[in-house]
DNA sequence: CGTGGCTCCTGGCGGC
DNA sequence: TGCCGCCAGGAGCCAC
């Protein structure tokens, strides 16, 4: 799937499981449109000799410590992936960055369409001003949910998926957030009571937590989701009505036009 | 502030 | 059969 907020997360799973407190040997830099600000030369120059000791997700990035204050975020785009191997023979067909491990392995940056990230920061704030992303949607309260929101005049959709206003949610993500919360994605926010709030915060986050848990593999996802439905011909799994397929802020959405009406 | 359109990118697929 | 062009969607930019 898409790597949005469970997708970035269980991807943190995977970095901590293989590459932490490894000594790094070299690194290649195989696509250098990759790279966000820092050049090559420095990129590899940084990493040289150091050890990644700790992650830390904020909305679909990934942050990575190094042994010596500084960060490499990591932002995967659209099919931005992450392999860890041991034989050359693995590595995966658009491995962009690859870095070598002194115990033999290997982790690659995998990113077929290069619209991923690689760069680095002195620390996570500064990143996060820089992009002037929104919080976190899974540090918000109920209260301070209702607050980001307060003057929005945007659809519920749009003010979901905008990584300025909270961080994490995508376009497929927000369409299961929307579709549990029987709200459809065309409803200006402001146009939500406090129930409706309240229940659209409720399933954000039990809809993101779910999917973690799951390790964002739709196969598993629970039977009333949409997302594994998320295709043209698709059925509401609540019933059997077709799911409509619109463009909402020139994103395609999907919805269920019976339990998904305007308000 | 929000919307819609364009751009980047690659591979899969539909249509002729 | 083969090739053109559309489409997927994360995100930035720009005109309105």
């Amino acid at each position: 799937m898409l790597p949005e907020l469970p997708d970035v997360e269980s991807f943190k799973q995977y970095f901590d499981k293989s590459s932490l407190h490894k000594k790094i040997k070299t690194v290649v830099v195989k696509s250098k449109e990759i790279l966000g600000k820092v050049s090559t030369q420095e990129f590899q120059d940084k990493l040289r000799r150091k050890k990644f000791q700790s992650t830390q997700r904020f909305g679909k990035y990934l942050f990575t410590k190094t042994d010596s204050n500084f960060f490499v975020v990591i932002h995967f785009g659209m099919t931005g992936n992450l392999k860890y191997f041991e034989n050359l023979e693995d590595e995966p067909a658009h491995s962009r960055i690859l870095i070598e491990f002194r115990n033999g392995a290997y982790l690659s940056y995998d990113c077929q369409r290069k619209l991923g990230e690689v760069d680095l920061t002195e620390t996570i704030e500064e990143y996060i001003e820089e992009k002037n992303l929104g919080p976190d949607v899974l540090d918000l309260d109920f209260k301070k949910f209702k607050k980001i929101l307060e003057k929005r005049r945007g659809t519920a959709k749009y003010t979901l998926m905008n990584q300025h206003i909270m961080a994490g949610i995508g376009n497929i993500y927000s369409d299961e957030i929307l579709f549990q919360s029987e709200i459809n994605p065309k409803t200006k926010i402001f146009k939500l009571d406090e129930q409706n709030l309240n229940k659209l915060f409720k399933k954000m986050q039990k809809v993101l937590k779910t999917a973690i848990d799951l390790n964002a593999n739709p196969k598993i996802f629970p039977k009333n989701y949409l997302i594994p439905n998320r295709m043209k011909g698709g059925k509401c799994p609540k019933g059997d009505v077709k799911l409509e397929r619109i463009k909402v802020s020139g994103r395609t959405t999907y919805f269920c036009p019976k339990h998904q009406k305007m308000k």
